[in-house]
DNA sequence: GGATGTGAATCTATTCACAGCC
DNA sequence: GGCTGTGAATAGATTCACATCC
């Protein structure tokens, strides 16, 4: 789900694959969860449960760090805790910036989980001057205007954009020439960006519709949903509207005559 | 990036592979824009580009549709977005409930994508008596005790949880046996659910951290950025603090005595 | 005995490159 | 000539299964 330009491995990276790199905080949290409860050491087995993952996977991805385990007793909690921390850079201090503090916006600045890891949220900007002074989750907004200065004096290469869909190019544009390179993108739009730059992006309305392509299909399958498929209250109920194509529902856009042909 | 268990592809569904179903509402907004600004028709390479990833992929992704193009011509934009909305299941209407009406919840509620594309906010629910009753994004949030009945009532397959982590498995639970089978989770926790159901979930501190993961690796490098690499500001003042591993910084949790080993 | 670590096998996804059609 | 559609080739991720070590 990473985008942007390729990110290509840097030229000898110790390659870790990416779709290990996007389970290592997985795994953190749920290291970081036993460690609370001072839990002294864990099996890939149990891990993998609490994390979500089988345990081959998690051997594997483990593999790619080193041999942090011990054969016949599993992994020391506190020591896996801190090499994925390391590994993943969270021990140092990212000072990021969030810009474009909406609803949206606002809401992250309040999420903990934000400040809980290692990053620090530097600054927060909006474009909107009513905004400017007032204080969001206990940090003042700063106006747009002062982006570049504000990346620069604390040396931010982390932002965060949570501006509306036309805006966020243009801001994108502004990170990067201030030196800032790795975005994480909410604004439901697709940033080009330099090669050597990180996008990665969460799009609300794209996670629904992956849902609704899926719900659709259980639904479609009728009795026959896979095997141990809940033939649930709901999925018999959607089932039925399946027949009522009223092309491109509840869209802004034009939709009039929309072809009406079957699939091939 | 979706998890809950497994999901087979019931049983003989024509095949879509998941990299493409992910893909498909990427396209579906490159084509909306498109045809709001009433382009006819479109050639992969073209459409590739607006949706930021390459023709080959895309007309692959396309391949496993139907053949809905025209050689030496392009793609019909009413035509393609007709279809794609279809196979995503979006010319039905889905009503979804979200559970947990926090800073979070009452900005998704707030999000306009979200209703955008067939998708219609039910109901908003919370678990503090306090929020109940008032609007929010227009809708009055219910109470918790109710959550069945509404689901029952409105027909709700989609459940959308931004709940504290405490919380989400219980709402989860809840969800599931009153007949949701589609999730969408924002809370910082894995969700455990039963064989048929599909969970989707959006991290924020999960995403941040695989980009300072990439961060970390570009500042490492020094110089040797790959290639084209910015030898960015922030790249170069990030290298200077990563010879200080304060062991998991900013962390809440016993982070005392963690051992200082090097990797393997 | 019990659990890790890892080659080999498998499955999935991406990219290439070109035949086929407009 | 231009662009789609798709087999074949390649790359990447997951799973298997077992040798290895505590």
């Amino acid at each position: 789900m990473a985008t942007g330009r390729t990110h290509r491995p840097a030229t000898r990276s110790r390659g870790i694959p990416e779709a290990t790199v996007a389970r290592l905080p997985l795994y953190l949290r749920a290291l970081t969860a036993l460690s609370e409860r001072s839990v002294p050491t864990v099996s890939s087995e149990e891990l993998a449960a609490a994390a979500g993952v089988n345990s081959a996977k998690l051997r594997k991805d483990f593999s790619y760090l080193g041999s942090y385990g011990t054969r016949g007793v599993g992994y020391d909690v506190e020591y896996l805790v801190y090499q994925i921390s390391r590994e993943l850079g969270l021990t140092q201090d990212w000072p990021i910036v969030m810009v474009g503090i909406g609803n949206l916006g606002a809401a992250l600045a309040n999420y903990g989980g934000f400040a809980s890891r290692g990053f620090r949220v530097a600054a927060l900007i909006d474009a909107d001057p009513s905004m400017v002074g007032k204080p969001v989750a206990g940090i003042p907004v700063q106006y747009i205007d002062d982006l570049e200065r504000i990346i620069e004096e604390n040396g931010v290469s982390i932002g965060v954009i949570a501006t509306p869909a036309g805006a966020a190019q243009q801001v994108c544009d502004r990170l990067v020439a201030a030196g800032v390179s790795s975005i994480l993108n909410f604004a439901p739009t697709v940033l080009s960006v330099p090669d050597g730059v990180d996008v990665r992006k969460v799009d609300l309305s794209i996670e629904l519709q992956i849902l609704a392509f899926h719900e659709q299909r259980k639904a479609g399958e009728d009795g026959a949903v896979g095997e141990a498929g809940l033939p649930s209250a709901a999925a018999v109920r959607a089932a039925a509207p399946a027949t009522a194509p009223a092309a491109t529902a509840g869209r802004k856009g034009p939709d009039g005559d929309v072809p009406a042909v079957m699939p091939a």
